[in-house]
DNA sequence: TGGCATTTACATTCATGTATGTATGCGTGT
DNA sequence: ACACGCATACATACATGAATGTAAATGCCA
């Protein structure tokens, strides 16, 4: 039965992207087809088709739902919200986006990212990954840079050495726990590991 | 022309994972066929059906011709090779698997692991890459309670955290250099921010 | 009633698995 | 030493199924 209010057809389509999701994260995205995505939401192939020009384009729907979490601490480091300082700055930014992380559509569609996809070909946005790191890496370093030369890290720790360590514990902390959520908890102890680290390179006083 | 020697045919079948090596970095797995392997190595899916059962045999064919790096690092602890302690073992085992994972078989090999390939299906094995994550990380933590107990770590920080943290760093450090190997050095800058973790939470004289 | 949302039907492409063909190396008997 | 036979190491051909994209059909709301 076709043609529902506008409202419904905007409804079918958020149905169509939230069916994406689950199988994708069943089944992987290259062992899905259309059809089931169709199926899983009530659906024919045709109601895709009219929504979405084709895969990628359904993929990339699916993706502008949600907020990559590398964009998130880049808009949270430059808004600066209320922290007492640089390194504090990109503690809470980070403490974040771990937050964000645990809500199930972003756990769902990055979890598809990470461990459900290929980064090759025409569906998948790896230069945009790239980038992204790339520009989190640079304003993560020019934060440290700052608390540097504010004398709050600790003489042993260059601000490069401190960048690489914080964007690759954030890094592995979110690959290790999209692969196997229940295994520990992002925000407990990914925090605490997180903590950890900005205990030890802080210069106390 | 058919039926060479024994050892040319031997030759064949890793002629054939060495495309398909080839292949699968370039295109993601899903997206190669065994007769785009088949070319790439100059012979045709015959050879390949003649080897191997199907894909996901080849795959593993491939798989075995590596070590994994968590692999790599239990059995390095396990042995206990010339360090000078629990910490200082961690810290060599840790290095010398960045070693092994800059050989270019390797690099090749579990860059098609990390990103070209999804986690999903009778293909792969994120089985045992959980197994592997788990097995190391209790082989970790024992090696950091064995610092702990030896007052080798400072106060601060718990062999739980300690181990979260080496072991995320390990795993971040390594997702993010397979996605772009020219962007870092794995060996020297993570081998700096590793010697750093450890010069961190190593309880001074 | 006309355009919008969706279904149905169809043509095409592509990868897979298998079955068959085929020439050669290799052991065997003499 | 030499022919014979068979298993080996592939190439070729074919049948099948599955996914894609598109065109036509259909019903409903405004």
């Amino acid at each position: 039965m076709p043609r529902r209010t506008k409202a419904e057809a905007e409804a079918t389509r958020e149905a169509l992207l939230d069916a994406a999701e689950d199988v994708f994260l069943e089944k992987g995205v290259s062992r899905t087809s259309l059809e089931h995505i169709a199926r899983h939401a009530g659906m024919t192939r045709g109601a895709v088709y009219w929504h979405f020009k084709n895969k990628a384009d359904l993929f990339h729907a699916m993706l502008d739902r949600v907020k990559m979490p590398l964009q998130q601490i880049i808009d949270d480091i430059t808004a600066e919200r209320q922290a007492t300082g640089p390194l504090d700055t990109l503690r809470l930014a980070t403490l974040h986006a771990f937050e964000m992380l645990e809500r199930p559509r972003s756990c769902r569609v990055h979890t598809i990212l990470m461990h459900r996809c290929e980064f090759i070909s025409d569906i998948n946005p790896v230069e945009l990954q790239n980038r992204l790191a790339s520009d989190c890496r640079e304003v993560v370093r020019r934060c440290f840079q700052q608390a540097h030369d504010e004398g709050l890290l600790i003489d042993e720790i260059a601000p490069d050495v401190a960048t690489l360590m914080l964007h690759s514990m954030i890094g592995g902390l979110v690959h290790d726990w999209l692969r196997a959520p229940d295994s520990f908890s992002l925000r407990e102890s990914g925090g605490e590991a997180i903590d950890s680290l900005f205990h030890l390179i802080t210069r106390r006083a």
